[in-house]
DNA sequence: CATGAATGAGCTTTCATTCAT
DNA sequence: TATGAATGAAAGCTCATTCAT
């Protein structure tokens, strides 16, 4: 129940759906999710939903558009405080060090990430499969990212706050990081007992300093 | 054709399979890694490896049973040289610094994972969905690893070569940024102009001292 | 066409099927009894109600159901005359000597018999081979019948009318008569030149005074 | 362990069997009658009978074959105390009463009921399916008896012991009163608490008496 | 004589999708 | 808009039978 205002909350914000189209993709997001894409039948959905499969067919025509229409949103809003305007400013203003800034980004995007975990991990495992998926986030997604995360990067170069690397490397070690602790809190060990803000301290402090033992 | 060698030597050393049998994994590998799992039919394998539909249920009962004899070998595999007898000896004579650890891991495990990159990412694939596979991964990987890579850790942090940090958050940083590298080099861009050598020497630096610039 | 229109007076009176559905029935039926449940396959049965074969499994979810769905209500109503309220009452008043109530029931069951002969033999060869079918006899048919049979068999016996003998063995000797009488007349030789009247004539007085001559 | 001692006397006595061959039939027999033909895979019965799968088709081409070749034979024995040569002189001789030929009849072919029941549950279950069997059934079993039985029959009605009836009718009579105790005794209540012969004398009784109470 | 790997047709069942209502 | 009966292709799997060894 919790879990089905949540995702109203993200899906259906200004959308004009129907109470069954409601229904239909929140059935599709638990099941895609917990069976996979291929695994998952539209019958089922239907049922879970309570609605005809035939209405299903009416929303969506096929099957993989169910699929898309699920996760392109997602996508699209996954991206969204990177695409800010003025964000150059804002973040050169607030944020002195990279730190401060992944700390910002960190905070900023985890409420989203929880409340999207299920179709995140659709997102995730589908990718490798569907075309279109894959092209929308290569383009949509992963070269936004990476292409204004390589401008804070550089901005944090020259201002000497890190280290002379490639900026590719610097981001990649930056995202797994950051994802790890994502994966490691949410996915892998939700029950386990976190203290939060010391895991983040942790993983923003390893970013920045290494495991290496201070002399 | 090369592939297929390679194939041959990780999966039929020392096992006795008909010809036919060989036919029926290389063609499933394949499949199951481009396709998935539930979106590989049976009669797209046998038509693959050129075996009659029955032949391959004659020597799997199932089609899950084809999956569990392709992932659990290497699975297996996958953490021999963690296993061996007199490990931490060797390593403690060997290693004098966690880098150096670090270095000799990533080469050991390198011409595995690019070898099973398939079956790999079908292990990867697959885990969420099978009950089977995730309890066989978390009892002979995840466990086995954590429990191996614990000693070496608290040795080195005896030793005053690494921070003081829980433990578990030093695997996973650890594990994160290699996993990281792997990920980089060999599945999402493995046709980019990678210089191996410094992209492994900047991780380990990475791990050990972070992206701060020194002062 | 005859057939049919009976099939249908039996199977499909007050029940809402639709039209594939009854189809289905039919030629299951018709399937079931010249070849056998196990030796009959769903495409056939398709393909002689002029379905697709998923139609088949809309309705019954498997091969086994559709079987369960055509004999248990033909079980159901093979003993209806037996578990008529006040049926006692009525047989007292009506029936003097047990060969009058004999009579009675081979004309009330004859009728329906005839009429059931198809699924009847279904039903008899299949008993053996599915325990919910042999459940369903034994607690709804034979128990039921047995326990009514008895109470009649007890009053004749009271009345004087019939000989001194468990009544197990007397309502043994009835119904092996008279079912051997329908077989004969019904499944070994309906081609044969009958006289009914005379033959259930026969039947009737054999079970009363059995094949021994008058001295 | 001693049914398998049985059946070895009824099949194997004078044919020179291979030991497999041996382990296929009881396989079969087990099989056939507990499922039914249709519904018993070849590989069923190779794994029952501890030999290779081919091996049943070297010894029976197909599995039709191999049905026959364990129903014929039980066909043939049943009717063998009917096809004694001078037969009739011996019955003249030996049983002055109608009911004296019935029980010896009766006990000669007990035994041999007893020892063969799955087979002859199998020969019950599938005449109706295979035209071969019925029309072995027809000439070799039920015309023979029925030919023999009308002599005696014809007989015993010109000696006046018995009613003046159809002759048909009075075998009829007979036979199913017969058959109605053996399916009794041997195959719906093979655990009840029998008193044999009581009920043999009563089965008698029955078809030379009937039910009626004697005034 | 016996084996068991291999076959391909056929099995029951599921599927995504259509369409008359 | 929503339904759910109907579809036919394809799914996973089983089968009786063959044949090289």
């Amino acid at each position: 129940m919790a879990e089905q205002n949540i995702l109203k909350e993200m899906f259906f914000d200004g959308e004009d759906l129907t109470e069954k189209q409601r229904q239909i993709i929140i059935a599709a997001i638990e099941s895609f999710s917990e069976k996979g894409f291929a695994a998952t039948s539209t019958s089922e959905i239907a049922k879970k939903a309570g609605v005809a499969e035939g209405t299903i067919f009416r929303h969506y025509k096929t099957k993989k558009e169910l699929l898309l229409s699920i996760v392109s949103p997602v996508m699209s809003k996954l991206i969204s405080p990177f695409i800010m305007k003025d964000l150059y400013k804002v973040i050169d203003q607030r944020y002195e060090k990279y730190e401060d800034f992944l700390r910002a980004m960190i905070y900023n995007r985890k409420e989203f990430l929880i409340k999207n975990l299920p179709v995140l991990k659709i997102m995730v495992q589908e990718i490798p499969f569907h075309d279109e998926l894959r092209e929308q986030f290569k383009e949509h997604v992963a070269k936004e990212i990476y292409q204004r995360m390589s401008k804070f990067v550089e901005h944090y170069k020259q201002k000497g706050e890190i280290i002379e690397m490639p900026t590719f490397s610097i981001i990649r070690f930056t995202a797994t990081s950051i994802i790890g602790h994502v994966l490691a809190r949410y996915v892998f060990f939700p029950e386990a007992n976190w203290d939060d803000e010391a895991e983040i301290d942790r993983t923003i402090h390893f970013i920045m300093h290494g495991l290496a033992a201070k002399q």
